[in-house]
DNA sequence: GTAGGTGCAAACCGTTTGCACACAC
DNA sequence: GTGTGTGCAAACGGTTTGCACCTAC
């Protein structure tokens, strides 16, 4: 790991090696603050800029890549081969995972048509779970809105 | 479109009927500032959080999705009957569209699986664009990582 | 010794809200 | 008249940065 860091010129501390520790002791979808919690049950005196800044080089070495569910919070997904599309639950917040090998063919073969060089997959269903949907704790006050709704209100 | 927001218990203003009408008249994507920027041509006394506040009701009444690019800014898309995908050049923050029927009927498909109740399907490729990809504009500074990798530093 | 890393506090910036006034209905 | 909408300015919260000190190499 230390090598590892070193070949890309980077150096390692002990704070570095604890919040990279902790974060791939965390399972999927971490956010900032969930790290930066269980890096202080262990180490009290690290920085909360110090937690962000390495979750960023994480980033940035390639181990993990940034998820956006858009409630504001940024969550970070270790990379491994298995690539995955996220089950988001607008109600309770909920992440389920499900597998994407099927789907992740298709769009290399899209980006291959537009010539472009994929460097990640996002693929994110938002609605609601079964549990939210059953309890029909959902407020769903949504049109039922056509594109010819939308024609018609451009006028 | 009074009418249409009537139904859903909201009253028509000057305001809102000019920032409906610049955003459907904008493209894709359209974030806040971009949205204001075109209001505000029209009518300089138009405040920001009206804006704001609009392009939120846009989206609750279902006429709109909010995308994220993971960049920081909250763009907004026209609903219309063809749900489609974005390619996203991490380098020159461009943004292409591509069709992606076929996968939206494996997301259905895979939300069926799972009891979800999906409202919408997000279908994005990160990466870079040939011209990006041709200049060598782009500094990839990546590990080549995998799920090896991964699983040693985690020792 | 030097370049990069850390911790703190403050800045930043997109987003949200409280409030007083205005207006659609 | 009433309740929603507006405009302003201030609050909020996640993210980033400047700076002085520290430490890996």
């Amino acid at each position: 790991m230390k090598e590892f860091l070193r070949t890309k010129g980077f150096k390692m501390t002990p704070q570095r090696e604890l919040i990279f520790r902790s974060f791939f002791e965390l399972g999927e979808h971490v956010s900032v603050d969930e790290l930066y919690d269980k890096v202080r049950e262990i180490d009290k005196s690290v920085g909360y800029s110090t937690v962000w800044r390495n979750l960023k080089l994480i980033c940035k070495v390639g181990l993990a890549i940034e998820v956006n569910l858009g409630d504001g919070i940024t969550r970070y997904d270790r990379v491994t081969k298995i690539p995955h599309g996220h089950l988001y639950c607008m109600n309770c917040k909920k992440l389920e995972e499900f597998s994407v090998e099927q789907i992740v063919g298709l769009l290399a073969e899209t980006a291959g048509n537009y010539k472009f060089a994929p460097e990640n997959f996002k693929i994110e269903i938002q609605g609601y779970c079964v549990d939210c949907k059953a309890d029909n704790k959902v407020n769903i006050d949504k049109a039922s809105v056509t594109a010819e709704n939308v024609t018609e209100m451009k006028q």
